[in-house]
DNA sequence: CTGTAATAGTTGTATTTGTAACTAACAAGC
DNA sequence: GCTTGTTAGTTACAAATACAACTATTACAG
């Protein structure tokens, strides 16, 4: 009888993507349905709508996202006319992006959304777990295990 | 001064997406470099590895995957002699997936790195903060949010 | 039986993503 | 000035994924 066998349902990487597939998937589908957008897509918009107008590496650094990653999404945002991009004149290699009036509309919306999907969500959970949580994702987001490898 | 504002570092989904990737990184390159897996393959190794003998479809149940993402993760370990496949005689359509013994050395490899890894991811949290953690994410990976939409 | 529907799993094709190589602009040493 | 290196962002091509259509087999109604 081994008593310290290995559960899938209690190993923290599987149990952080099951559940942040499942808690994105209602989400993923609005902002998909009303705008036509991916998830990267999604992400460049709301950090344009939080913080104002950021160049491509800073959306890179704040998102943890890879440049080619942001490089086409701020194409597509900038063809639907959500984003424009405005180059810098003193150093002719960055382009300052920010939200359209439509891009901010859309943020607008998307942020009322997202609002209502977190209470939703933080329902499930009773409100010390919904606290302990949060920090605990925190901490896990800043780095993988301490050292490993 | 706006105090409701919106934070994207309270946004469930995604910090759930945040964390999910960052605690992945190290173990995937591990099944990556050492056997070539892909995540859609280490997942049908270790179910197969922690209860036997499994048809595809119990797969996808348990491990909520698309039939198409198990088919294709089944041939890949299939031909790398990771799992054998037999078909049941007395329903045609199925096909029983088992481990090689190959297949079985890799889990148990795999497992007990998996092992250590939680553990190490779980170093950077204090104890209760971590059974609070696995708790929620357990509410969370069971269903999105309750009668959102 | 026979026709219709359901289930298990596979394959085709269009999207999406990852990785590396690329262009363009600036910086710094000499 | 010129090389060499660095940074911002894009593009090309190979992998991976999603979604729909498909084959094969069983179930079941009449």
């Amino acid at each position: 009888m081994e008593t310290d066998e290995f559960q899938l349902q209690r190993f923290l990487p599987y149990l952080l993507n099951q559940a942040a597939e499942a808690s994105s998937l209602e989400f993923q589908q609005i902002y998909k349905d009303r705008y036509g957008m991916l998830r990267t897509e999604w992400r460049v918009l709301f950090h344009l709508g939080l913080y104002g107008r950021l160049t491509a590496s800073d959306i890179g650094q704040r998102a943890r996202m890879h440049k080619t990653k942001i490089s086409r999404a701020v194409h597509r945002l900038t063809e639907r006319r959500f984003v424009d991009r405005t180059r810098n004149e003193d150093d002719r290699r960055v382009e300052y992006l920010s939200l359209t009036r439509q891009g901010q509309a859309a943020y607008d919306d998307l942020r009322a959304v997202a609002r209502r999907y977190d209470a939703a969500l933080m329902d499930t959970l009773d409100p010390a777990e919904a606290e302990v949580l949060r920090r605990a994702l925190l901490k896990l987001s800043e780095a993988g295990p301490g050292g490993f490898t």
